[in-house]
DNA sequence: CGATCGATTGAAGGCTCTCAACCGTTGTGG
DNA sequence: CCACAACGGTTGAGAGCCTTCAATCGATCG
């Protein structure tokens, strides 16, 4: 029987499964997260959240869409460092000088709140643990896609990541994913024009890799995909215990 | 006057300077880092320290010397995802599933030790919390370096980060600095081969941008350098108090 | 002196970029 | 209802950055 309070509706329903996958949470848990997300906030695509160095960078519960954390150099050119999904954890705050190191952007129609507070020890806090771990796997993740892949192996790899962080969430429906993100947008995040990107869609959807239609992503062989790329699996483990 | 115990050598030195810069350490975490450093380990260079996902990589002070993190593809290819310069902190223990998520490799002969444990609230803790956040900034410039950066530009960029990060532990001679890696090494760190970043190179001392010769390194005008880049500098400020 | 390693050079090719135009969809206003 | 603008996706041609493959050179070392 659902609790009378969350009937309605729980956005916070996609970080509950997201952080229970990395920990076992307790009611305690499930329910500072309820509370927060009964504080959310709202921002349209395109808004940028946070800017690179101004506001130090609270640590934020992402509700629904994505996020992008970027950099523009002097002349204008664009890199997104990384994405933070549905359900996922951002903004961790620094004990001394919390500014932001990148400035974070809504991708679409966004909703996140304050993360709560996590007791020591608790799951919670083992969960937020896991998050900074995975954040840290992805950048290491990126430097070597754009350092040594090309744009074959960068767009695969990329979208691998994606399924497999929204299969943790329950945001996938088998190896098929909504894809908010606009050509443009994935070009800056692998380092390449959105010209050449295009371009390296159609051959990847030429030789069975993926189909990209209507803003749905579906890889066909992900397993396949993530042997020939080197990518190792579920280095996420839930601690069993 | 010296001490009579760290009259003969100071190993930890240079690691002192460098978290120094970052936080008023006092005499008892001063202590703790000479303790830490009197039970050192030795590696010769191109040796594997921890390798990836294998071991779990515990904080460790390093004394002298240079380590790359590194990933290797299924075919060969190598990407260096950073380095730690002497002085420096490396190996975070994650309280979850701490196996390293990158392979480290000894550049030259080095010298390092496991790093002491910080009382919470000291000075040695808030050092050991800003290492983590410059690790990750080094990361974040790193993805935007090799995603939207030509040869020139990373080349310069990296060189960049290096000669700051030597300044801060005192292992630079003004805008000169002892480069032990080969050429092979910085390609593969900025996702060149040996022989366009052997170019590169050429071409930026023709420019006047810089030397290299036997070893050393030395930057023309960093300043300006940087401000080309759109390089921030003293991101990371010692804490006023 | 031969071997080894890293740095250097040359030539050729390819991956990716730039610039520009065109197409299809969506939304808006007349 | 249609014209129009705006936006994202697609296509073509040409150029350029970077890679690949080889060979040479210089220094160090046994």
């Amino acid at each position: 029987m659902l609790s009378r309070t969350y009937a309605v509706s729980q956005p916070e329903q996609t970080a509950v499964r997201r952080l229970g996958s990395l920990a076992r949470l307790s009611e305690t848990d499930l329910r500072k997260i309820a509370d927060a997300a009964a504080d959310a906030r709202y921002f349209p695509g395109r808004t940028e959240i946070v800017r690179e160095g101004a506001e130090p960078a609270r640590p934020t519960l992402l509700l629904r869409g994505w996020v992008a954390h970027q950099r523009i150099l002097p002349d204008g050119r664009r890199q997104i460092v990384g994405f933070t999904l549905a359900g996922e954890l951002f903004g961790r705050s620094w004990s001394c000088q919390d500014c932001a190191l990148t400035s974070q952007v809504a991708l679409d129609n966004v909703v996140l709140c304050t993360a709560p507070e996590a007791e020591p020890g608790s799951g919670l806090s083992l969960a937020y643990e896991k998050e900074r771990l995975a954040h840290r796997l992805q950048l290491i993740d990126n430097v070597t896609r754009l350092g040594r892949m090309d744009a074959r192996e960068r767009v695969c790899d990329l979208l691998l990541e994606l399924l497999e962080r929204l299969q943790r969430s329950g945001e996938a429906e088998g190896n098929t994913f909504a894809m908010p993100l606009t050509q443009e947008c994935f070009a800056d995040a692998l380092g390449l024009t959105p010209v050449h990107l295009n371009r390296t869609l159609q051959a990847c959807r030429r030789s069975g890799d993926l189909s990209w239609r209507s803003g749905r992503v579906t890889l066909h062989d992900p397993a396949a995909l993530a042997r020939n790329l080197g990518r190792k699996r579920n280095r996420l483990q839930r601690d069993t215990g």
